[in-house]
DNA sequence: TCTGGGGTCCTAGGACCC
DNA sequence: TCTGGGGTCCTAGGACCC
């Protein structure tokens, strides 16, 4: 029998802006998603002034400055390449491991090796090499081991052990219904109306009552809560689809604008498909006006295409039949974005017998990628698409996977 | 004035078939 | 006037996660 081992960065994408920058240390600071964008991360410090999550920076910038807040913006690349030293420090304890998230992973320890020791040698590694703190929760499925992560955090040594049940008992009595892994805000309201606020009032509820309000969400949080596995160890880890959207600082009604702006997310998005070997057989492009404003607009079109792909030339085409509906002023854009669905490995794609391809130049794509690589983003790109169309906030440097950015010291 | 950007899975209802 | 029943598949939208 196992346990389920629950591995949690702290603070994870403020951690990895502190690493490099050590005058960072112990200091407020909170990672936003743009120049007025929302907050993401935040630091210990920055928790403690009160600062919540998905915060409108602009709403506290009063308080950044008083308090001499530190705020980055998104940096994913180094994010994930810490996010991968953290899965080969912890790959060499020879756990079977599932990734859950850039932040997150579960281990399945054999029962007669959870130890504290292990726990502190794992969290002490880490540390070690790379730099990030980690709160560790055991027990014997995965959303109680997300529980025994809550209380850790709560606790110095940031690990807790949730084995025994009448403790796990004890624990649920009190442990908030939101808190939950599964239970989100909607889910939350209904459950309040019927008077659940612990986990322990979610368990007394009936089945057939749970599947009514929550369905099969709800059983499966249940029977996990109860101490079964309904969920497998390993889920599924090859992407299904892929998006890039964007939200832009102020309203686009040009329609020439959008028209780079989705050429540029469709490159975008191909090189993707290109990196991971994927080929796309359905794609969507969508236009929203502000989430925030009254009249809510959208424009969404869906594609299926004859044959997968991955060429870049065959979905700027299928832009053009798609904007081509549109004029301006038809809608105030505020987030854009194209998405593929139904990836398929690109080495073994379905051919489409009565829409031959016409032969396309697969070659082609692989020198664009490979002068990209080498001499830098959009270094070669296409006509239609735009060069930069939002002027970033500069992020921190790509410390670990660029290597004009590789830090110098002095010693 | 300014409010990420990715993902996954499930469900209800319509279309369609025999 | 009266017009079945059972099944599958597809899709949009909703819920959740980080």
């Amino acid at each position: 029998m196992n346990y389920c081992l629950l591995i949690d960065c702290d603070n994870f994408f403020a951690s990895c802006e502190a690493i490099f920058h050590p005058e960072y240390k112990n200091k407020p600071l909170v990672v936003a998603s743009g120049k007025n964008g929302i907050v993401i991360a935040r630091s210990k410090e920055a928790k403690a002034l009160g600062i919540p999550m998905a915060a409108a920076s602009f709403k506290y910038k009063s308080l950044f400055i008083k308090e001499d807040v530190i705020t980055c913006k998104t940096n994913f690349s180094l994010y994930r390449d810490i996010s991968l030293r953290i899965r080969e420090t912890v790959a060499t304890f020879g756990f079977p491991t599932f990734v859950y998230s850039v932040d997150e992973m579960f281990l399945q320890i054999p029962k007669e090796q959870l130890t504290e020791k292990l726990l502190n040698d794992i969290q002490k590694k880490i540390k070690r090499w790379t730099g990030i703190d980690t709160s560790l929760g055991v027990s014997t499925t995965k959303t109680l081991a997300k529980v025994a992560t809550k209380l850790a955090k709560k606790i110095h040594t940031r690990r807790k052990i949730l084995i025994d049940e009448t403790e796990i008992n004890q624990t649920l009595k009190t442990f908030p219904v939101e808190d939950i892994w599964g239970i989100g805000r909607n889910t939350h309201k209904k459950l309040i109306t019927y008077k659940v606020r612990s986990a322990k009032d979610l368990l007394n509820k009936n089945p057939e009552f749970l599947k009514k309000l929550l369905g099969i969400h709800g059983l499966r949080t249940c029977s996990e809560l109860s101490g079964k596995n309904a969920y497998p160890f390993f889920q599924t880890n090859v992407d299904k689809s892929l998006q890039v959207t964007k939200t832009f600082l102020t309203e686009i009604i040009k329609i020439s604008s959008i028209n780079e702006i989705i050429a540029s997310f469709i490159t975008e998005g191909c090189e993707k498909l290109r990196r991971i070997n994927r080929k796309a057989a359905e794609f969507t492009i969508f236009l929203q006006s502000s989430r925030f404003k009254n009249n809510r607009q959208y424009f969404t079109k869906t594609y299926t295409l004859d044959e997968p792909s991955n060429y870049t030339p065959d979905f700027l085409m299928l832009k053009e039949k798609a904007l081509s509906q549109l004029k301006d002023g038809d809608i105030s854009i505020k987030r854009a974005g194209i998405g593929f669905s139904f990836l398929t490995d690109s080495h073994s794609t379905q051919k489409n017998l009565f829409h031959p391809s016409n032969e396309k130049n697969p070659q082609l794509m692989e020198i664009l990628d490979h002068i990209n690589d080498k001499f830098g983003d959009k270094t070669l790109r296409f006509a239609s698409s735009s060069k930069s169309f939002v002027k970033r906030p500069s992020s921190s440097a790509k410390y670990t996977t660029c290597w004009d950015d590789i830090l110098e010291i002095q010693i």
